[in-house]
DNA sequence: TCTGGGGTCCTAGGACCC
DNA sequence: TCTGGGGTCCTAGGACCC
């Protein structure tokens, strides 16, 4: 069988958690430069709220109803995942960490009710984070189960027949692994329900859908295709940095900043994983909501030899980003993606290179600037491209670093 | 005025090879 | 007048996820 972990309102759980006295009370969480509503509590979903609102639509019902506002505070919540996460491993061993708030593990067939019950107390009890618990056979239907716990005390287990029955009531849209797309595809084929996707004949799926529908199909005749697997950090393909300004710009050197705090966010996190990328993509874009939408540009860097320096990589993406870059354009973004990744151990230096001793390592000095970052705080020590300050970021409302940062450790008070 | 960020996998089509 | 067949690899874009 396999489990399915799910922190709910994860953001807003991580929030309460250090403000005990929002218990109860509507809370969200914003995006960056406090955007977009992109976490709800359930009295603010039940105000009609939706995920992803922008929030200038949906300031007055938040007004109207006294709704309590964070901006994201991602190094907290990592945090609370990470002790989430460890907490889970102790209990079930092994999992496999989806999402900041998902895990899924594997669990004996004659698993009962009370221990799954178990876990959602410990981690409860140790960190504080209220979870729902999903079992079945297939990674698709511990999700339907994880769905059905929400609304029934927390945890199910959800066995075929049951799920047969049902299947007749779940939309097609609540699937995971069925979007949008697929979504009305199915609808004007006459298929609303689960159930009735279900019955249609594999053989004809196969040819109006992907493999992928086909996928989700047989997980949902129990059938299990995606196996819960090793989804660590170590293995991934590709390291992102990007994130919109407060403010459009026009100036070349706001942008050369913030690319250039991307690439030493990316680089770094590249040397932590003990990682070189082979791959660069960086873009500067507009306003998707303007008149320049269309003016944004972005370039693909096949880099001569994997590397993790922050030196070598800034200078290759400032000079391509300079090809890009056009005066009284206003842009809006900003960021880099690595890919082609590949182990530092597993490293065959360029026989043409012009220095072969420092090839296989990462560059001495930013091994020196990241253990001075990581005790004193990101930024201490940068490449002086990098302007002072972490920016014009726009976000009013965010929390203290509660566990991560030594300053803001909160006191407590017995009386 | 104001509209997030970071990922994965699949597919079609082009370049190239013999 | 006639103009092969069978591959691989790469990339851009789409769909999906949280």
């Amino acid at each position: 069988m396999i489990g399915l972990l799910d922190c709910n309102n994860f953001f807003v759980s991580c929030e309460r958690l250090f403000r005990p006295d929002l218990e109860g009370k509507p809370v969200a969480v914003l995006s960056s430069n406090d955007g977009c509503i992109v976490a709800r509590s359930q009295e603010v979903k039940d105000l009609g709220i939706t995920m992803g609102a922008p929030y200038f639509q949906v300031k007055d019902i938040c007004d109207k109803h006294h709704v309590t506002l964070f901006s994201g505070n991602l190094t907290l919540y990592r945090d609370i995942s990470a002790r989430v996460m460890e907490t889970l491993a102790q209990e079930v061993g092994k999992c496999e960490i989806y999402s900041i708030d998902e895990a899924f593990f594997s669990c004996a067939e004659d698993i009962s009710i009370e221990e799954v019950h178990r876990i959602r107390d410990v981690i409860m009890q140790n960190v504080g984070i209220p979870v729902s618990v999903g079992i079945a056979n297939t990674k698709t239907l511990a999700k339907q189960a994880s769905a059905i716990g929400k609304k029934t005390g927390g945890y199910h287990i959800l066995s075929v027949s049951e799920w047969e029955d049902r299947a007749k009531e779940v939309g097609c849209g609540e699937i995971w692994g069925l979007g949008r797309q697929t979504t009305t595809k199915l609808r004007e084929m006459g298929m609303c329900t689960a159930f009735e996707f279900m019955q249609f004949p594999l053989s004809q799926l196969r040819q109006s859908f992907g493999v992928g529908t086909q996928r989700v199909y047989n997980e949902l005749h129990g059938t299990s295709v995606f196996e819960v697997g090793a989804n660590s950090e170590v293995s991934r393909q590709s390291i992102a940095s990007t994130r919109s300004f407060a403010k459009t710009t026009t100036n070349q050197s706001d942008l050369e900043s913030a690319l250039a705090g991307h690439i030493t966010h990316v680089a770094e996190k590249l040397r932590e994983r003990k990682m070189l990328t082979s791959k660069m993509h960086i873009h500067i874009q507009t306003n998707r909501f303007g008149d320049f939408f269309l003016q944004g540009g972005s370039a693909e860097i096949v880099l001569q030899e994997p590397t993790a320096d922050t030196a070598v990589l800034l200078q290759t993406a400032l000079k391509e980003m300079r090809k890009l870059y056009m005066s009284d354009v206003p842009y809006k973004k900003t960021g880099v993606t690595v890919s082609g990744l590949m182990p530092e151990a597993y490293i065959t230096p360029d026989l043409f290179s012009q220095d072969i001793e420092k090839t296989p390592k990462s560059n001495a000095l930013d091994l020196v600037a990241d253990s001075i970052n990581a005790r004193f705080g990101a930024g201490t020590l940068r490449h002086a491209v990098l302007q002072g300050g972490k920016g014009k970021s726009n976000a009013k409302l965010r929390s203290k670093c509660y566990t991560t940062n030594w300053g803001d450790i909160p006191s407590v008070k017995a009386k």
